[in-house]
DNA sequence: TGTATTCTGTAGTTATTATTACAGCGCAAG
DNA sequence: CTTGCGCTGTAATAATAACTACAGAATACA
């Protein structure tokens, strides 16, 4: 049996061969989602300015037996939609901009999401999140080429949070230095996703061989550093663009640094270093 | 005629009062966040094994008159919800952790992002974009003591996107460098939210002074820089954590990072790049 | 264990909804 | 014009839903 088109899209496709009052009635079902589809046949009729007729007869030549099947059909629609975290959008609607990339993004942007979090046990989360926030653990962080923008922004707060963090540079070149330190006491927080980055994977390795942990984050087909990692956060990335989107992993990144600072109880830290960047210019200029 | 509360809400609130069928019934009403209450009573009755005298109790008990009126209470809500371009979750159903940090973040986020882009002028966004794939105009990026991760994604792809595109230090002793090239022929993109700082308002007026665009980025309450900025892009940043979030700023930048893109038929100068990684890694180390 | 109280479903009744049949209307072609 | 065809609504009918009354079951308490 094949997936069932969408009521929208059914509506949609056949558009051209509906009468005057169908596409009245068409237009207030799309014109919210399909909710009004929900009520009685009465009170859409009359929402709709038609006869109920009409509505019967939409539903016939949609391929539904009658009111109550088409019925059936949207809740079951609106029931899916809704299990979403983030749903689904049509946000479109909003602006009347139906194909605008912001429509087209938001879309992508909330599938990626919802299956990024669908993906996400939130033991493995909470755990990992214990791991961050040990202060007898040094943090070290790495990014890709688009990724290190991640693992700064991430590394940005982790730093002002709690000790013991450090960002390595993007180039090889200086990594053996920090590498000296990454004992079974050190994390290495690692960021990557297509197209994978060799240098990651063999730094990965070195790093697992002296006994640090791994943290990776990656996009929804894994990078070659998952079999070292000792936590794994898969985010989908694909958006229409040719490049690919790393919300979902911010996501996660914003997420965790909500819950490391928890933990952390940095208050304390934090005061002071307000108080240090009210006081001075000078360590703005670093 | 005060708001009136959510029917989940009653739902929960009255939860002690319920007797046993009851209970069953409001669990799977909550189960799939009520769709199950747009059926007939007869259908509901069945899914939630229960008689449909005990629906009518229950609606009544929540002050409703009836079945009916309790749909109509279920119904305005859903269609309020799927109005969201981005749904408020109810996420936490997929994974039982009601209060987890991920559901309630996962919440704010989608409230963030859906406030951001119903505020959001699509006019603007794509004059924005225009302006950012003139290759006339030098472009310039600068971010705060946090939007600066920001700031260096953008900067990650324009810069390979188109040529012209220079990430500003974030320490101001070394901005007057390139402050004397922002002429009328450049454009100033620049990231401040709360605390706002004062640095990235004192460059801002130096350069408008000097006859460049400035396209801001801040929050929902706006930075004092607005009054400098050709274009203007407000979103909220409010999450369940000590940190704002900026991931509808990011949003934003992934959304135009795509539009400018596919204007600027940078296909050539990509391939370009990609061929230069794949020959060398030299180029990887800076 | 017995009794009172509350809960819950069955069955019957009423109200509403979904469907059908048909007739009027409007538009296009001759 | 007039004729014909398709669209649309009205009104009657069938189907289903919503509600009520009541009685049996479950539970709490003496």
């Amino acid at each position: 049996m094949g997936k069932k088109p969408l009521v929208k899209d059914q509506i949609r496709e056949k558009q051209d061969e509906l009468t005057a009052a169908e596409r009245r009635l068409t237009a207030t079902l799309l014109d919210d989602s399909l909710v009004a589809g929900l009520q009685s046949i009465t009170k859409l009729a009359e929402s709709a300015e038609v006869s109920t007729p009409t509505i019967i007869r939409l539903a016939r030549k949609l391929g539904y037996q009658g009111f109550p099947d088409l019925q059936d059909a949207i809740r079951d629609e609106i029931a899916a939609r809704m299990k979403e975290p983030l749903a689904k959008l049509e946000t479109a609607e909003l602006s009347a901009g139906k194909d605008h990339i912001i429509s087209r993004f938001a879309e992508a942007v909330s599938h990626n999401i919802n299956r990024s979090l669908e993906r996400l046990d939130l033991d493995e989360f909470d755990k990992a999140a214990a791991l961050l926030s040990d202060l007898n653990r040094r943090l070290y962080l790495l990014g890709g080429r688009i990724t290190r923008s991640n693992a700064h922004y991430f590394f940005n707060h982790l730093q002002i949070i709690r000790p013991g963090v450090t960002q390595l540079d993007f180039s090889p070149s200086v990594w053996p230095q920090s590498l000296l330190d990454m004992d079974e006491n050190a994390t290495l927080i690692v960021f990557d996703i297509r197209r994978y980055e060799k240098e990651l994977e063999r730094l990965a390795k070195l790093v697992v061989d002296q006994g640090a942990n791994i943290v990776l984050f990656t996009d929804q087909w894994g990078s070659p550093i998952e079999r070292y990692a000792s936590f794994c956060f898969r985010s989908m990335v694909e958006v229409p663009s040719s490049w690919d989107s790393t919300l979902a992993i911010n996501f996660l990144i914003e997420a965790l640094v909500a819950e490391v600072q928890s933990r952390s109880d940095s208050a304390d830290r934090i005061a002071a270093l307000e108080e240090m960047i009210g006081e001075s210019r000078i360590f703005r200029s670093n």
